[in-house]
DNA sequence: ATTTTCCCTTGATAAATATCAATGGTATTT
DNA sequence: AAATACCATTGATATTTATCAAGGGAAAAT
């Protein structure tokens, strides 16, 4: 149990066996099935969810009923309402599952007692929320200045997994684009092979 | 001098001010003039710089030459290209003063001192960064789910220093629009009023 | 085995946005 | 004070993307 999560903390921090230990207590494992909420908007968020098994993705919903992707997570990789975990505010993000999934949750609690007293948890927080914003500042950086083609061709190649797992509806959305128009982006990319 | 930076430090971590001298001897002042870099893209950059005065931005340049802004910076915070900082390649974006600017840099090195020695300074780094992070997710959520209307107006009340001080051009790069169509989207919103 | 649901694609058309060109205003430089 | 650079706006047109509608195939449910 938490192999993978165990595995990402060891990966960037040297943890002792004690400390793993001290983290093992904060923790609460979750299963999910697919299509099962993780969190819903409006709701208070109270944790980040680490992904042992599976992929969820976070999205919001508009006036129309229609679905915005913000953020897909596959195994390895932290999903959460880090505004409303931060603030207790109510989440503005719905987070379910794409697949059955395996979680870690990270209570509010169990993380402020690990921040207080294991500086080497703070440090592997710092390192994984500047990961997920240089990456997050790529993806910007990839809509405002390049072309639907080459911003499909940039994501297959950064997200080769989420292509194999997730329809490309979901893509799409997560694009900000229309399925509609992914379909045409992909059968010009592929004709002109 | 530093008065911002250390205004701002001691807003988000109670430092002692044995603390801020130990930080104070690892900052770097320095002045920029309107239009002059501060990072070129190609250059690795060794710094991060928080903005004690003045106004920059950060942006590529497609093969057109055109300028797509990732970016702006007021007094109180930071700037830099983190992906070049943390791995030493080689910087994807540039960045330049729009104001003059007195900034205060703090070098590769003395991030890594500060952080190995001064747990407050890794504590202070992490909530800057992860408010960053919610910003930037924020803005990437309101690019994919909104109109450009409510996008605009989403700005301009989020950001209206950014609108006071910043040429309209440089807002629709940021927004990833030519100028034109943000002065139309604007020609839209006042008519209604 | 059949039905149902989900997903992707395609076509026709509408709407949004970019491009190109021109103008006038304002600030800055000379 | 004149000249220059910078900036925002507008119009005409082209391009891109969304919308609406329909169909077919594969997977999942019954």
């Amino acid at each position: 149990m938490y192999e993978v999560f165990f595995q990402a903390l060891k990966n960037k921090v040297d943890f002792s066996d004690e400390d793993l230990t001290v983290i093992k207590k904060h923790l609460t494992p979750k299963k999910l099935r697919k299509k099962q909420y993780l969190l819903q908007e409006g709701d208070v968020c109270k944790f980040v969810a680490f992904v042992e098994k599976g992929a969820l993705k976070s999205y919001t919903i508009d006036e129309k009923g229609t679905e915005h992707i913000i953020q897909f997570a596959l195994e390895g990789w932290l999903i959460s309402d880090l505004y409303s975990f931060l603030t207790g505010e109510p989440a503005t993000y719905t987070i379910d599952a794409i697949e059955d999934c395996e979680l870690v949750l990270i209570s509010k609690n169990a993380n402020e007692d690990l921040l207080r007293t294991l500086p080497k948890y703070e440090t592997w927080i710092r390192l994984q929320i500047t990961g997920a914003y240089v990456a997050l500042q790529k993806r910007l950086t990839s809509i405002i200045s390049l072309s639907l083609e080459e911003r499909y061709k940039s994501f297959t190649s950064v997200y080769p997994q989420i292509v194999q797992r997730v329809p490309q509806h979901m893509i799409a959305s997560y694009m900000g684009l229309t399925p509609e128009t992914l379909s045409r982006v992909r059968k010009k990319i592929t004709s002109r092979r």
